[in-house]
DNA sequence: TGCGGATGCTTTAATCTTGAAATACAGGCA
DNA sequence: TGCCTGTATTTCAAGATTAAAGCATCCGCA
């Protein structure tokens, strides 16, 4: 197959990726929102801190989800109000923060993650096992840790 | 095997490509940005009117983006400002606005989407034919327009 | 004809998002 | 020690995004 046809079939299926995720991310954020009151954002760092027990740094958080530092700023600013997460000053490096989701948090996020995943699978309902085992290999080999370099994430100290 | 490890997979399978999707999408921002000074949404609402001679309403634009209709109106009305886009009365519908790329628009984003169908490639560089042949089979089932009713698009008139 | 619900669009408030600039601290090295 | 560069974070301005409200128009139907 010719190189010009390969990027055709490429920018298509890059669009219909496009496309899907779009309309997964949109059914969750109404969910969410109807169900919760939340926005797919703030869950994202609380699912991102149900994992850390000992929490995580404003980068370390901002690295994990793709997204700019400023952003998660104000996302965690926003949850810290709602009393779901914590800071708390790193010690060892007087510059860092580090964040914790609150017991509280950790009850609702417990909720929603439930609640989360339900929604997924109903969501990708047509997908049968073979699909998702084909769909993960696909990924695994287009992952971000393959693309270019500012998007990769350092590993963990 | 049963549904709860199905949904556990699913939901593995869902973040990662999310995760995948994110990592494209913000490389192809960041090339817009370097190389054309514009933006995705931009871009995007460009890409589908460049398909239809005659132009779009903006509901038809929202719908083909997945975006909300005032998010368009938004984004609309930055590219005619940059003359790149054109408005115009729908003649049988008062209520409807007819946009259209410029002649200006057209150039420019020939330009851009040489470029862009490269950059896919290239981010996609690691699948071969038949792993993008698998991916659009797997989306093909898992398409936005099996999705919950609110996300679906009514067929032209 | 005229009513009533549906549709197309814009506006608004709130949140999200980015990229860049500014601040503060860390760490290596002369 | 003192500087220089790099890292962690926040702030800021601009744009993107949504949901909801509001306005104008459309259309089916009595």
């Amino acid at each position: 197959m010719s190189a010009r046809a390969d990027a055709k079939d490429k920018l298509r299926v890059w669009l219909r990726l496009l496309r899907t995720t779009r309309a997964v991310e949109g059914a969750l954020r109404e969910s969410l929102r109807t169900n919760f009151d939340t926005t797919l954002p703030r869950f994202d760092v609380m699912a991102a801190l149900v994992r850390a027990e000992a929490g995580l740094t404003m980068t370390a958080l901002s690295r994990q989800l793709l997204v700019s530092n400023g952003n998660v700023t104000g996302i965690v600013e926003r949850l810290v109000v709602d009393r779901l997460v914590s800071r708390a000053d790193e010690a060892r490096d007087k510059r860092a923060t580090r964040v914790r989701l609150t017991s509280k948090g950790r009850a609702e996020f417990a909720t929603m993650a439930a609640a989360h995943e339900m929604w997924v699978a109903q969501l990708l309902d047509r997908l049968d096992a073979a699909d998702v085992r084909a769909l993960t290999s696909v990924l695994a080999k287009a992952a971000p840790e393959h693309l270019p370099d500012h998007l990769n994430e350092p590993e963990a100290p």
